[in-house]
DNA sequence: TATGAATGAGTGTTCATTCAT
DNA sequence: GATGAATGAACACTCATTCAT
């Protein structure tokens, strides 16, 4: 409390992420929100056309953090080794997940600003998501991984493993590194 | 007006699974539901408490028809069988990934009989879950299985594997088969 | 749509005293006192929480009110003429008996706020019946009043009071003047 | 439970009897009369028209109880007894006072039936107040009682102590006796 | 007589959104 | 920019009442 500082959008999406992990994506709602900032309600709307274009610029936001860090991955190791990197950028960005649950949410509204945007999100959720796969295959072509598995199962295991609980139990590197061993080695102790 | 054969739980289970797999648990409220179904919406209060009451009931259901499937396993069989026979029954019941998202939400309701269902509910979903910790340390004991991997992220992996969206595209059985050799073989060429 | 003067807490309650006088507590709901006010129902929620807190604030008011009045009773005139005094103001505050019926009917909600204003109103309303419980005591003590009657009873006497439909045929000060002659001398001609 | 002889009117004026002080008149409805009853809803419209009949014949057996003891009264007794007798007759039928209220909430309601019906209640109501009245004037008359009291204020204060609260804790009996004697004798030690 | 089934009207409550200042 | 005030649309829930059997 005791806003004296104009508020600004970076205020608003650090609220935003609190509530979301707190009581998930039903409890954002602006009268929260603005309580939360110290500021009033209709002030949001400065900043914001409406909650759904809230909730899709602060989605953007967490997309392009993600994005730089992959984008960060060297090119020039194995691609096995860049899905693990992979893993460990996905398994720290734990909110992405639930881009999914509000993107369909978000099919009710109309507003073409907020189609417009859910697309844009929508791209750059694909990218990544195409990009994994590729280098999925990619380790196939390279005989480094089997072909016998779909390529899109394998993605969107890795994808999905950020809805594990037991990230909270073990710890990011410890679960990156154990799960991706079983992608890779499985856990049978039997001779192939 | 037209008063029609008796509306029964079972349609209005049916049509909750419908909303709940269109729309997820947030579209499901008792207007649609009673349009859905053409009748009243107070008409539903005749056969349920409250919306928590019908939710847990459904969910209930669902769960009574996964655990009667679980009871079937064979209990000579070896562990690791056991536990693609779960995986198998866990996927075609994927509604059961809704449970505890509707547990979590259903927190804030005080309700009595919603709390006291929700208690149960809770004992029959970790009784599944349990189990197949159980039946993983099973395998690692007979050392079919190593122990290297954390017992409960193999079985998280099992149990959140109805979130994969593959799920869709490549059909429950070959889902379950793909899965459950990368479980147990991974899918690295290279020899261990 | 015509936005006015700001609503005020006060609006609000004085329309719920002329609903309460006119209808009983049963008849107090947001709708008419919306359509009473002139705003939409929705408005009342941006000055209380729900129904409760607005006829728990409401009877806050009412009590207030009196107790103010009751504490410039002067300390050092004989117990039965503060007796006297209490009873006229009890008799000008005849919303006040809708009180006790409240808090019974307030009984059945849970909600904290509401359950603690509820305390702290049941507080202040044994303050002063205890006071006046305390006078009777004292009455008797000087041996102004006979000891043979329950001093509960002259309690509740003077307590209910308010409910005699008289007050509003011959008048508060006549009632009370008529009342009070008739505790502390009686109508019978007969002498003792 | 298990109804098997025919409803009849008294039984479900016994229930409501039994609500009415338990719950007070907002827990009477039909659902609950019902399965207090353990018979159909639709069930009860078949002995009462609508809600309001069945309230209001309830009040008319109650009405008509109390008035058959109120005609027992000896005639040859002077007037001042028969108040005391009378004053006794109001206190043991203590649901009397809700007839006041019930009044009030039905006002909002059009039947014929019922408003005619309310009318009735209202002279029976009206005729014991009347004859309480009449013997007050007569003991005026005759001197034993002072005419400095209105007399309707008596006659209130006698009908409205069904509402005092010592009832409960002094019983029925004792409460009418000190409550006589204080309206013949007063409190007040010092000599008249 | 009895009832199972259905319902509409009404009430409490939430929340995104608008608008004048 | 910022906000206080107001609001409508939507939803949960209750209860008296009707109607076909």
């Amino acid at each position: 409390m005791g806003r004296k500082k104009a508020l600004t959008k970076e205020d608003v999406f650090k609220a935003t992420r609190e509530i979301l992990m707190k009581e998930g994506l039903h409890g954002v709602h602006f009268k929260k929100l603005a309580s939360k900032l110290d500021v009033g309600r209709s002030t949001l709307y400065e900043y914001f056309e409406n909650k759904d274009d809230l909730l899709l610029a602060y989605m953007k936001t967490l997309m392009d953090e993600m994005n730089e860090k992959v984008e960060k991955i060297p090119s020039q190791i194995p691609p096995n080794e860049k899905l693990y990197e992979l893993l460990k950028i996905i398994l720290t960005h734990a909110q992405i997940h639930q881009i999914d649950q509000m993107i369909r949410e978000l099919q009710s509204s109309n507003k073409q600003m907020a189609s417009f945007f859910r697309d844009e999100l929508h791209v750059d959720l694909m990218k990544t998501y195409d990009l994994m796969i590729q280098w999925i295959e990619e380790a196939m072509e390279r005989e480094l991984w089997s072909r016998e598995m779909d390529s899109n199962l394998i993605g969107d295991l890795l994808f999905h493993s950020i809805l594990l609980p037991s990230r909270n139990k073990i710890g990011v590197e410890e679960l990156a590194s154990q799960l991706f061993s079983m992608i890779e080695n499985g856990v049978s102790l039997k001779k192939k």
